[in-house]
Order: structure tokens, then C-alpha cells, then sequence
DNA sequence: TAGTGGTCTAGACCACCTC
DNA sequence: AGGTGGTCTAGACCACTAC
């Protein structure tokens, strides 16, 4: 073992006493100066150490307040039952998901025509630059920013249903509207990522230091045409995804063996 | 618009530069010194600032080296097909998807018997505590480590299939091993989060501030019991996974409409 | 050897929160 | 008012890389 700097030694002191319950998550850490004593360093130094727990998500600071140890909560989204083409649901299925876990949910919601970007227009198959609908979603659960939903749809897709470009909700869905028009989605092909927040994003999802956003891109397709690209931009603290593979009906979910 | 921190210009003017394509990725940054004229700033009020675009992921740095914008290299895990029951495939579907890609996979391998983590054994819907057999592949692609993959099995299991405590590969896999014991997994169940890196993650797959890592943990059935539970940890910079949904056997990969 | 980033200090002043 | 974190400085010394 060679030896630490002194900022890492205050890191790894903190991080195992927080590991190890002495400072369980919603507490309070030491102050600055009280560490700086305890650890004999300057502030600056303890402040260094403080800022790695902080960049690895383990606390958060504020300015006034002090340093406070990280609660999660996580909020789980079925990939595979979500919008699944088998189990067709009533109106928003996001709303419906979140009022089921006994939370309140909000969004606001806007529409725009725009140039689709190039990641964007990759995936529908059409040139770059070409326009596009944008239909935008900024979500809260209990007013706690949650995710960003930005689906594009592509032109020749409007041609044929013009409510697309509607600024207000289609009452019956997006995906039932395209369906009673002759477009139903047969399948999507998903893609998730993960990385740091850019600026935009941990505004708009009130994300600080070390917290990194779940990227979850799906395209809908009808047949050999994509008819859509949703990405959603995750809280990756908040927010974990899963799917179903395969026969899972005979699943017991409780007994231990 | 409020005045910003000084450390908070000097990031942000170099992330405008290097989006803007002034520095690509893998040139050089100006060094500290340089910086430091450049803004009018003290030494550490331009390391504040370099040191939120490390944590972004936006570049890295190394003693004596310097700053260096970071390029992304974005390996595609399909999770659909990976061990997918229809697409039976021989030996070990890691090694041939990478070398399929044109890269050199390599991996070490050991097997332990160990009390199954909570969060295991809640998936294993065993005890807490109760022994399980676990195989651990730490996983590198052109000797860069790239994920590390911790598959349990649960004890019970063990009694019917021996060989899974064998410290050596298991010729013809352990899925197929398995359903040659009559065990046969039917179906899966994935989550997939995200969060920053253990310093323990960190130093296993080589990792700098402002790299998340993705999780990806799968649990095996045979009908109504859980057969295994496999924790794939992905460095988030240089992996990316997908799902194939519905029927996709029309879709057109290549004109644009 | 010269230049780069890495660590550390001591002290100053500001902004925010609680009482 | 007093305590908390946030910003900033000037300067010192160390460790690593390149030549």
C-alpha cells in the first residue's frame, strides 16, 4: 500500500464511516472546520475530500446547510410492459404508472417543428437537417424533477396525421391516434446509455455533482418504417429500468426455498 | 442572468471550445499556466474549473501529461439476443461478440463459494447470507477493462449441477451444462441502472472522475425458480445496450425515406 | 532539466440559512 | 449575529513525463 494524500484519507474515513451507518442517509456530516480539526489539515484539503464523496454521489452540500448524506429512492420502469402492444392502456401511461405507486405526478408538455438531429434522424432513416415533430416532456413525481421526454416523429408522418402537430395532448395517445390511422407500431428497438449530465440537462433535472443520467432511446416501427424516436433522459439516482425476456409466468415472487 | 464564478467561465468557455470542435477529441487542452494567463485566474481557480469538466467526462488528465479531450468508443451489447433461447450459440457469447467486432477480448475467471449479498439472495429468493457458488469474469477488450460480470447460483442448485464449482470454464457454458441437467432457463428478468463508481469499481475497470457505470443485473428462471442472478458492471463511457422488441423482422436499416 | 499536473497551506471575503 | 459552505488568491513543494 503506498501512502494516500491527505484529501483521500479524509475521503476514505467518511465514506467508510458513512458505509458503516455512523452517518445514515438524510444525516448530517461534521462541518468543514470540524474536520479540518479532526483530520489536522487545512479546510482546503478537507474540502477536497468532501468534494470526491460528493462527485461519487455519496453526499450532497448546500451553501448554509452543511453536507448531507444521499437518500435514494428508486422509481422502476418496465421497459417491456410500457406501452407493451399486448397490454393496451387508457390515456398517459406514464401518469398511470406513477398515480399506481401512490405518488403525484405533473408535466409540462410542448410541441415544435424542428430540424431532427442527426442522432435523431439516423435513427428514423431520414436525412439530416430534414423537419421533424418534437413532442416534449419535462416530468415531476411530488414535484421532484424525474425526466425529459423528447419524441420526434418524422414528416411524412404528419402528412398522414396532422393532430401530431397538436400543441395539447391527444386524449386517446399518440400510438392508439397513429394505430387508427393504419400505423400501428409492431416493435421498438431500445438502446440505453449512461453519462454525465450535460449543463442543459442537470438544469432541467435539478441534478447535481455525481449523478449521472440514464439515456433510454426507443424507436417505434411499423413494419420496415420507423415512425418514431423517443428519448428519455433519466435522473440515474432516481431511476432504474427493467424488461422481461422469456416465459416468466410461473415466477414466484416471495417464499424463500 | 447572474454572474457566474470565475472557475465557472473558465469551464465554461472551454466546454464551448471543445464542442465547438476547437480541441477534438484526443488534442491537448492548454496547460494550467497557460489557462491561468488566459483568464486573469490564480492557478486553482482554473483547476476548479478544469476539474468540473473531468467530472463531467467531457476530458481527463494525468501528471506530466496534461489535459486530454476525451473520445468515445461505443461498444453495442444486444441484450435480446445475448443468450437468447432461440439463438442458441457455442462456448462463451462474450468472446465471440467481441471478436465478431474485430477486437481481442481476454477475461480472468474465479470461482468462490460465498454467502449470497442481500441484494442477491433477494433475487435468488434465498436467505440472506446462505452460500452461493460465484463466478466472477473481469472482462477486457484490446487489454482496456471493460466490464466485470458476478453470476450467482444459488445453493440448492449446486447439489444437481457439481461442476459449477469446477475454478475452470465450463467447455459447452454453463446455460447449456445446466439444461443438460433437465434445468433449463425459460426466461429472464433485467434491470438496468446507473450510479458513479465504488472506489472499488474504479480501480478494477480503470476508471477517472466523471465515468459512470451501468448495471445490468439479470436473473435466470427455470420455470418458477430463480437459477441464477448475473451483475454485469459496464464502464458507462464505452458501453451501450439494446433491446429488441416485437417484430422487427421487416425493419430497413439503410435508405434513408 | 524543464514543464506538466498533484497536493497542501493560510488566510481573505462572500452568500446563504437559522436563530 | 453566528455558523455554514462557496469562491479566490499566492505561494510552496512534490511526482511524473518528456527530451
Amino acid at each position: 500500500m503506498s501512502k494516500q494524500p491527505k484529501y483521500r484519507q479524509v475521503a476514505d474515513a467518511l465514506r467508510r464511516e458513512i458505509d458503516n451507518g455512523d452517518y445514515p442517509p438524510g444525516s448530517r456530516l461534521p462541518s468543514e472546520s470540524e474536520l479540518s480539526a479532526r483530520f489536522s489539515a487545512s479546510r482546503n484539503t478537507v474540502r477536497a475530500g468532501l468534494n470526491l464523496l460528493v462527485t461519487e454521489g455519496l453526499v450532497s452540500s448546500s451553501q448554509g446547510l452543511g453536507y448531507e448524506v444521499r437518500k435514494h429512492e428508486v422509481f422502476e420502469l418496465n421497459a417491456s410492459r410500457f406501452e407493451n402492444l399486448s397490454f393496451p392502456q387508457s390515456g398517459d401511461s406514464y401518469s398511470t404508472d406513477v398515480t399506481n405507486a401512490g405518488r403525484r405526478p405533473r408535466q409540462t408538455f410542448r410541441v415544435e417543428m424542428t430540424p431532427a438531429p442527426g442522432y435523431v434522424a439516423e435513427r428514423l432513416n431520414v436525412e439530416p437537417g430534414s423537419t421533424s415533430v418534437l413532442r416534449f416532456c419535462h416530468r415531476f413525481v411530488d414535484d421532484v424533477p424525474w425526466s425529459t421526454q423528447a419524441t420526434h416523429y418524422p414528416e411524412w408522418l404528419v402528412a398522414k396525421g396532422p393532430r401530431l402537430t397538436e400543441p395539447g395532448d391527444i386524449e386517446e395517445g399518440t400510438t392508439r391516434y397513429l394505430a387508427s390511422l393504419g400505423v400501428e407500431q409492431v416493435g421498438y428497438f431500445d438502446e440505453i446509455a449512461t453519462r454525465m449530465p450535460t449543463p442543459d440537462e442537470a438544469r432541467l433535472l435539478e441534478i447535481g455533482a455525481g449523478v449521472p443520467v440514464l439515456l433510454w432511446t426507443r424507436v417505434g416501427y411499423s413494419g420496415e418504417q420507423a415512425i418514431r424516436c423517443t428519448v428519455t433522459t433519466f435522473r440515474g439516482d432516481l431511476n432504474r429500468m427493467n424488461y422481461e425476456i422469456g416465459d416468466l409466468s410461473a415466477r414466484s415472487e416471495n417464499e424463500p426455498q
